[in-house]
DNA sequence: AGGTTTGTTCTATAAAGTAGAATAAATAAG
DNA sequence: CTTATTTATTCTACTTTATAGAACAAACCT
């Protein structure tokens, strides 16, 4: 019944994951929050998150191949589980209820895209 | 620039408090998340988070009077400032962002009130 | 081989969240 | 007026999340 529900930090990540589609791995992650919320996440932080959420099966990662680019470590890549999936949806239901129970903060036609 | 997100817990009881409006004080508080997540958040639980927020000067607290009820003690009423209502919104800004830059997550007219 | 770049792992600490027992204050009952 | 009952907050200990950055690893270039 309980702690089914997301860590801010790791909610926060699996958006970001989703967006960045095939190219999600650790520090394109850093920068991305970086950019979309001026926060500054350091790459432990990240990793850390990350580690944690796939030992809880709400995403998977394998290592790429040798790139095209200048040299540098293979990269990790994320992908969201279903399960991962999920816990979006939920958090996102849950948001979305209260929200619009409280006037001030209802979804307008103005929010949607 | 970093440090003023709100962790998951307080993003949760500020809204709750905000939809309870006159009645939010630590029980209700409590029965409120229950009813609206069947989680189980304990009473102490409730009354530490909302002691940080206090602190953190996102929400102010009064004691009520003597009521009209069979007995208990007085109620610590809970009320949001405007600098918590602030963070709510730029919470529900970010969401919003991601959100919509994610086609299986995007807002649509059916989400909104 | 040595240097540079890109990236992950590791280790230590702080903050947030969990849990429930202890305590307090108000009213009712005897 | 003393004791019991009800309603509620405080307190204390612990676990999980989040923060931070140094250490380490692997790929490419010269």
């Amino acid at each position: 019944m309980s702690k089914d529900h997301l860590g801010e930090l790791e909610e926060l990540i699996l958006l970001v994951i989703l967006k960045l589609e095939e190219q999600a791995y650790g520090l394109a992650i850093q920068k991305e929050i970086q950019s979309e919320t001026s926060r500054n996440v350091t790459i432990g932080a990240v990793h850390g998150t990350v580690n944690r959420l796939e030992s809880k099966g709400l995403l998977e990662s394998a290592f790429g191949g040798a790139t095209e680019e200048r040299g540098g470590r293979r990269k990790r890549f994320l992908k969201i589980t279903s399960a991962g999936m999920e816990a979006l949806r939920q958090s996102k239901e849950l948001r979305l209820g209260l929200w619009n129970q409280i006037p001030s903060l209802a979804i307008t036609k103005d929010d949607t895209q």
